[in-house]
DNA sequence: CTTGACATGTTATTGTATAACATACATAGG
DNA sequence: CCTATGTATGTTATACAATAACATGTCAAG
């Protein structure tokens, strides 16, 4: 599990941020969820989801927004592992490289990937106003990137595309 | 002019970077162009292209390539500019707000914006092998990501579409 | 048991970016 | 003319992000 507590009670990891996310997914149990996928993913990929690399992993899915590498440090070193940068960057680079996690460049952080296994080209939907950051799925976009890749006889091996922008509820609160 | 040199003999700041661009442009004189545009633009803008900021357009354009800030710090400060840290970010910033520069999060770079005016929604394909950085046209790109932004109710402002791979000089070197 | 591969941990350093404040310079209003 | 105001530049210092290099621990193959 990803949380130490019922899921179906108040969820102090789930439901804290304030903006609770605009994309139209089961909050409750994604983390849930995608812990389980991820897994799954690991093994099948022969990826060796260790207990800091896992910690990691649910500590981006409890939050469920996007975490500077030293505030995942932060919490790490809490909880009794390494209080050193590398040991959140190994593991982060780790769910990266895997496919669990994405690297936000616009805002130096990480976010656990919402959709594992799925061969997805994400593109990250930041709001400036509320930081919250959503993942969507993105194929025609990639498509559209490898056209005028092609164009030029560039081939793409891996894309960032971030959005920065207002989500809905904060569009809403600023009129 | 961007160089102090005529541009028809062999320029240093033009043919230096050995991967010669995979865009087709005419890379001798697309630097003198690009600046001429820009400091129109600036002009139509009310935008005040003032020495260190000009000074850092021309940098980014003879180089040719996306320069970090320290780097471009490093060549003002050789010439009698500022040589701390902000009088690099801060013209780079004007730079990039006023929509003759880019920020490529991805190497942590600048670059001249090679089609200043034109109102572009510009790709980055970035050669991990020659680290050189096109900047391609991308309109259908940015509707694509426009449509999937409004699917969730997100107003898109500003965005980043970068893309790591190979350039078609590269690839041939790589077989 | 020894070796090799890999994960974790630590120390130290490098690289990237901004806060806060001081100075210069223009230009508009009195 | 002179001062107020806005904007650009410059400096010091610090915060934030990432990696290099090396030491230790763990486990499984040979
Ligand atoms: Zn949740
Ligand atoms: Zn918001
Ligand atoms: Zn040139
Ligand atoms: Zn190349």
């Amino acid at each position: 599990m990803a949380h130490e507590h019922d899921h179906s009670d108040a969820c102090p990891g789930c439901a804290a941020p304030p903006q609770v996310a605009f994309a139209r997914h089961d909050h409750s149990h994604c983390a849930g969820d995608v812990l389980a996928r991820a897994e799954a993913l690991a093994e099948a990929q022969g990826a060796r989801l260790t207990p800091v690399r896992r910690r990691v992993l649910e500590i981006l899915l409890e939050e469920h927004r996007a975490l500077g590498a030293y505030d995942v440090l932060q919490r790490l070193a809490a909880e009794g592992f390494g209080n050193q940068p590398p040991v959140a960057y190994r593991a982060l680079d780790f769910l990266v490289e895997n496919g669990l996690a994405h690297r936000i460049r616009r805002l130096n952080a990480f976010a656990a990937c919402m959709h594992p296994g799925e061969d997805h080209a994400p593109v990250f939907l930041i709001c400036r106003e509320c930081n919250h950051v959503a993942e969507a799925p993105a194929a025609p976009v990639r498509a559209a990137v490898d056209a005028v890749a092609a164009s030029l006889g560039f081939t793409v091996e891996r894309s960032n595309i971030e959005a920065m922008g207002l989500c809905p509820a904060c569009r809403g609160t600023a009129s």
